[in-house]
DNA sequence: TTGTACGCGTTATCAC
DNA sequence: GTGATAACGCGTACAA
């Protein structure tokens, strides 16, 4: 059996309560008891239980974060910026991934329910909006990163996507390319129609024309970049530029170009919107990409949550976006 | 203030006890009480406690894992494995990440005690050994993986490295190399000393003369990866071969390759230890590589807990090792 | 079948 | 300075 904080005023005869004291720093104990707790503790390997703290307490110190697919360095880069934040304030971070799943979102969401998370980053299939503003009415602090989703009422943390996609496509335009061709990301997630519905209205604005056949829609994964890329290439007239919204959709895509034998850019730019991470560094051709921000995007969020933990007054929600850059490599070429 | 048990059977007007029953699916109740009670917890919006349950029950439902860095895909390759198994049984995850500080680790590990975590994963630096065994000695479950750290009585889970290493450098052998470059990991980790005297173990089993100044060690950063290659290749008598150790160095020498303009493998042949993942097919020249297996690993090693979890009797310690695989690809070459 | 009372390991408020 | 004692939210014997 496990000590507990009993067992320890047991043998260092002296009251519970004073060993709570000790442990918890008061300085109201007298130096020759505090030194009894102490060696008591060490005797016994006591170590406090925090379940029972937190319950005492009401409060978890636990931050959840649901993220969309542990294994995208996206994702990744999302999730480390919000640990260097939480360990910074000693809170413990508790991960979930939903893989587009609606169910698995709310199952997670229900599990940080229940284990009263003291916060809460989303990065939401866009489906589960109900659950999340009931969280939000429970107040709990949530953060909703990356993946916009309308009206809910809370803080929301990304990269701004329409300037994004707005640099990709006048980059490309810049270059002579008006017949442009589209990985885009999944349909059934909302935000993957969102950022759809984004690029065909700035092309409108930038007056690219626009032709169905162009623009391939499909899971995140490297298969459907691949096979958007191939079905693209073999159109009657296929574009003389590509682009793709995320980083395995293009991963796809440059597979699919290396086993065609189709080459880059001599035969078709490609672009990419993404962080760009040492993985891009050696990547050849190098591939043209507007960048992102994910750990920047994570801390930022962790660090609202935070906030919002200290101020406990009516919060006045924030929408922040990081400014996308334009990283110019070899995969992007005048026509 | 958010809803307890009392105010469900308060609003529900029946015991406390009873809305306990229904809550955990007690068959002893009646139809029209348990209906009573349902619609008292929708109307409240009721969410139990886990921190009042697990306090009760004496368990967290939480599996804690010590990564050593976030952003590294196979780290994560062996979350996702993990992740798999512990939703599958309807538990929480935490994680931690040491960045090979022995310091975080035992912050970490410390935190995982204290929050009562029913079992941990981790992936260590080897300096934090007297605490290890502190939390086996508790009967908490533990499981290293990937970095082997000796006496420490627990499962073990990770590559068979050893093999891995003999695979590599038979490799190249069969090819002609036998003046080979070593980039090798942090000698500051255990397992980046442990590892570094198996290479040199294999290569003189493989009768491959030892020199000094073909092993280059560092942290498992890109930046080291890029310095080791460069150093390596500017020796009087540069290898003919290099073996990575890691992705990232790897990563590294490769960025170093395409600065210098050293072609790979016309000028030095390159091979790498490490997951196979989508990203290295996109990679050209393509890269030799021996395989591990981070989502095995974390699989097997979330199972191993949850069996120590099921049968309480005494555990005899498994030692796991998955088989390296070998895919060849363009970075190594006959000499 | 239903309700009561106790205890899980802590912290905090008291008197002393 | 110190030590009882109530309370945190819940599960569960036990009695009713």
């Amino acid at each position: 059996m496990v000590a507990t904080i009993k067992d320890v005023a047991r043998l260092a005869g002296v009251s519970l309560g004073t060993v709570s004291k000790v442990i918890n720093g008061d300085l109201s104990v007298s130096e020759k008891r505090k030194e009894q707790v102490q060696s008591a503790i060490a005797a016994l390997g006591y170590s406090p239980n925090s379940i029972a703290q937190n319950l005492r307490i009401a409060n978890s110190r636990t931050i959840s974060v649901l993220l969309a697919n542990i294994t995208n360095s996206f994702q990744m880069a999302l999730a480390k910026g919000i640990e260097e934040v939480a360990v910074a304030h000693n809170y413990n971070l508790a991960i979930g991934a939903t893989n587009e799943l609606m169910e698995k979102e709310l199952d997670s969401l229900e599990m940080f329910e229940r284990n009263r998370s003291d916060g809460i980053i989303i990065c939401s299939t866009g489906k589960t909006k109900d659950k999340i503003c009931a969280l939000i009415n429970k107040d709990i602090p949530v953060v909703m990163v990356d993946r916009f989703v309308p009206d809910i009422p809370c803080d929301y943390v990304g990269d701004d996507f329409p300037r994004a996609i707005e640099i990709a496509l006048q980059h490309l335009q810049e270059l002579g390319h008006h017949h442009i061709g589209v990985i885009h990301g999944d349909l059934n997630t909302y935000h993957g129609a969102w950022r759809h519905e984004l690029v065909l209205r700035k092309m409108r604005r930038l007056k690219i024309k626009y032709d169905e056949r162009l623009h391939k829609t499909g899971a995140y994964s490297h298969q459907q970049g691949e096979k958007a890329f191939r079905e693209l290439m073999s159109l009657a007239v296929p574009p003389t530029a590509i682009l793709a919204v995320n980083n395995v959709l293009c991963a796809g895509a440059i597979k699919a170009a290396n086993s065609c034998g189709v080459s880059i850019p001599q035969q078709v730019s490609l672009i990419l919107i993404n962080e760009n991470n040492f993985f891009w560094d050696i990547i050849s051709p190098g591939i043209t990409m507007v960048t992102q921000s994910p750990l920047k995007i994570g801390r930022h969020a962790a660090s609202i949550i935070f906030e919002r933990l200290q101020s406990k007054d009516a919060p006045t929600f924030t929408n922040t976006l990081f400014e996308p850059g334009l990283i110019i490599r070899e995969s992007t070429r005048r026509i």
